[in-house]
DNA sequence: AACTCTTGGTTGACACCGTCTACCGAGAGG
DNA sequence: CCTCTCGGTAGACGGTGTCAACCAAGAGTT
């Protein structure tokens, strides 16, 4: 009786971590329901009495990646002015997807199940894009585009809101890929790039850079 | 004997026709050799006699896309200035991926298969970033970023590349994927957005922006 | 002409996978 | 005590990639 076989809802947890330590060793697309339960010694289906099919374990899987993503980009350092506040927000970005490249792949990097049929993940995710935004949105243009599309008179921010968005984005993105390595830059040349890439935002801000390379972000929330 | 059966590697073009309908129609991940052979009417061994395995028929459309996307990047207008030049690279990159959403999918926004098994895939992937690397080299970076990283001195124009790079890709991706429809911007934002994300480039690279509004870049590249 | 070898197709099997159905033991509630 | 749910088991079905064996037609050689 000192020795309980497991907690209710224990093998649905020991489920996901090990669902978690089959991606990291043998990428998404190895992960199956069967493979968890061998590992863990039950039965085939002992899985599904906890999720609905693969994909449910999956979609949990990513909306705790969002949920991480979300608690590292609030644990940022604060500045209090908006440009500094802007900076520290790309650096908890690359942060994060240096630091966790599994989730930050997990997130952007792999296609994710249907998001019409997991609600929780959508919420985690849009949970994370809205503190992304608003960081970003605390920025007033301080070099306004003079020939603006016709339409989109209000929404300077927005427009770029979308473009740092997409600069850091895209730079996570490519650096997470396989391609750069292929590519033959120097390694000095890859890590640079993302404080450079930020260094870059500022001028077209129209902000002299201040920044510096990027001291990693204090990692408090589990992946 | 008027009717031949099919001209040799027939069969091999129908595969790869076919594998493009299903992702087409059902997605990447549900390309299977045995549905490209059922709806081919042959044995579900037929096509490998023309693939070694299903990485290779879709490392082969991959490889293709590339190929596409190059021929795509090269026909874009020349204006003769490394400016003018730079914004039209961009515009054809967002043309092309606005254009051929399935291609650009499958280079960038699925997992492809381990390059180092396809080198025919590696090397069109790898001309097409050549390509975009020269229209990005020639142009001389006229701001340079004072606090170089140690290291990368020599470098400034790879950095600069990279920088647009992900820039541009990070946009495309974000305007394909269905993140942005959520977000609840109106829709000539959304359009409006690669159009000043080209211009904020413009600005952060020194040059005050002429950029106007992207005309198609001409189809002529079958995908 | 006969003989062989390659090419491109066939069928059959195997081991995976997700998932449906049925069963079943333990415990909770009536 | 009886029943009902919960969390586990076992078995089956159809899907997948892929290996192995076979086989017909044609090309080349002797």
């Amino acid at each position: 009786m000192s020795e309980r076989k497991a907690k209710p809802e224990d093998l649905r947890e020991a489920c996901i971590q090990e669902a978690l330590g089959i991606i990291e060793t043998a990428g998404v697309e190895k992960l199956s329901l069967r493979e968890v339960s061998r590992r863990l010694g039950v039965s085939h289906q002992a899985p599904y009495k906890h999720f609905p099919s693969r994909d449910h374990i999956l979609a949990e899987i990513v909306a705790r990646a969002f949920a991480s993503f979300a608690r590292y980009l609030e644990a940022r350092p604060r500045t209090g002015d908006p440009d500094g506040d802007l900076g520290e927000m790309g650096k908890a970005y690359f942060s994060y997807a240096m630091a966790h490249p599994l989730q930050y792949r997990l997130m952007f990097g792999t296609p994710l199940p249907d998001p019409a049929e997991h609600p929780e993940m959508m919420r985690q995710s849009r949970h994370a894009f809205s503190l992304l935004r608003e960081g970003i949105g605390d920025l007033e243009s301080v070099l306004p585009i003079p020939d603006a599309v016709p339409g989109t008179e209000g929404y300077a921010d927005e427009l770029d809101a979308l473009f740092i968005w997409a600069t850091i984005h895209g730079m996570a993105s490519i650096l997470q890929s396989h391609t750069l390595q292929t590519l033959g830059l120097p390694n000095e040349v890859v890590e640079a790039s993302p404080f450079h890439a930020l260094q870059r935002i500022g001028v077209a801000m129209g902000k002299a850079s201040t920044a510096e390379p990027a001291p990693p972000v204090p990692d408090d929330a589990a992946p």
